[in-house]
DNA sequence: TGTAGCATGTAAGCCGTTACATGATTGA
DNA sequence: TCAATCATGTAACGGCTTACATGCTACA
């Protein structure tokens, strides 16, 4: 039973959420995939479909979700054991620091090989991309409102917003002492 | 010529960085190791030791790199070329937007799993890891001083500073609001 | 004499992506 | 009837990591 990789045990975080609400089916791996653009992406990553089957096949074999029963696309459920992995994993597992891969920092580092009005545009546009980024994301914390059953992902999205609010502000700054830098 | 992965254009970076310094004998695989951990590691990864060879054998094959003549290890220095590579991909490739990924917010939205206190522990270790963090990039920042050299190692290392700071003070938040949640 | 740092690489393998392939259903 | 969306997968492959293997040098 060694454990799995992260991206399993966020997809069977969905399901558990899922069979926590009343009147669940199970989920199909297509409707994981819009759940997981709706909330992963913005904190992880929003696997690839093919990933997500992928991932269902594996976590069907070590008996972690199950098939539901009926017609129609196949729908998974997470199964007692499954959602026990999920809470060893929160209990137990390395949290670990966060990974940032920041094309925007890296192209920036080797500003001299760049011009200044290049750089600004970058970042500019990086101000843009931000912009966009958190209105989609203000278009989940919206659909959240305060629904007691999903208190702790209106926190992360309140995180998130507030993290995309701040690297807005840094960002304006960088460019601003870009423009009296020569 | 297709398009070389980030890693690439991010190891070809600190070499060109490394030749425009006087006196420069190129740098070994070990070298750009110790300087990737020095730098690349806040805004993008430090590639494992066995990845920075094996990249530097195709940017060799590419032409990007050459080796210098010489006893003892092996040094590479960028060529024409390979600078030539890094000013393309820095003005003509899509920047994209970064790719982030928190255990920490991902393990928090699965909060009703957990307990508060579980909670307030993992936000509290994330707060001593951002502080270590800080520090480490403290560190950095110090030594880049106001060198004119350096001055866009310098203005990434603020932004990562900044960041740093704003990340502390809104989890910092995040564990004050977890307290009178329930 | 032994440990830490310098130095280089190979092999195995996982994770995840893109590209490809297929087909059903729904609405304009 | 055509396009969009729903729905599921396979194949090929790239990128990167960990584990393994090797040897030298400096120093305590």
């Amino acid at each position: 039973m060694p454990g799995l990789p992260p991206n399993a045990y966020a997809l069977l975080g969905l399901l558990v959420f899922d069979s926590n609400t009343p009147d669940s089916g199970g989920m199909t791996g297509y409707e994981l995939k819009q759940r997981a653009d709706f909330t992963l992406r913005y904190y992880w990553v929003s696997p690839a479909m093919s990933q997500i089957y992928t991932e269902l096949r594996r976590l069907s074999d070590e008996g972690y979700v199950a098939e539901v029963a009926g017609d129609g696309p196949t729908r998974y459920r997470v199964t007692p054991e499954g959602a026990e992995a999920v809470q060893t994993w929160l209990f137990e597992g390395e949290v670990g620091f966060p990974i940032l891969k920041h094309p925007v920092a890296l192209r920036l580092l080797m500003g001299r090989l760049s011009t200044p009005e290049h750089l600004q545009g970058m970042l500019t546009q990086h101000l843009d991309d931000l912009a966009a980024r958190r209105a989609d994301l203000q278009g989940v914390r919206d659909m959240l409102g305060d629904d007691h059953a999903r208190r702790y992902a209106a926190l992360v999205a309140d995180w998130g917003l507030a993290y995309y609010d701040s690297e807005s502000s840094i960002v304006a700054d960088l460019r601003e002492r870009l423009e009296t830098m020569d």
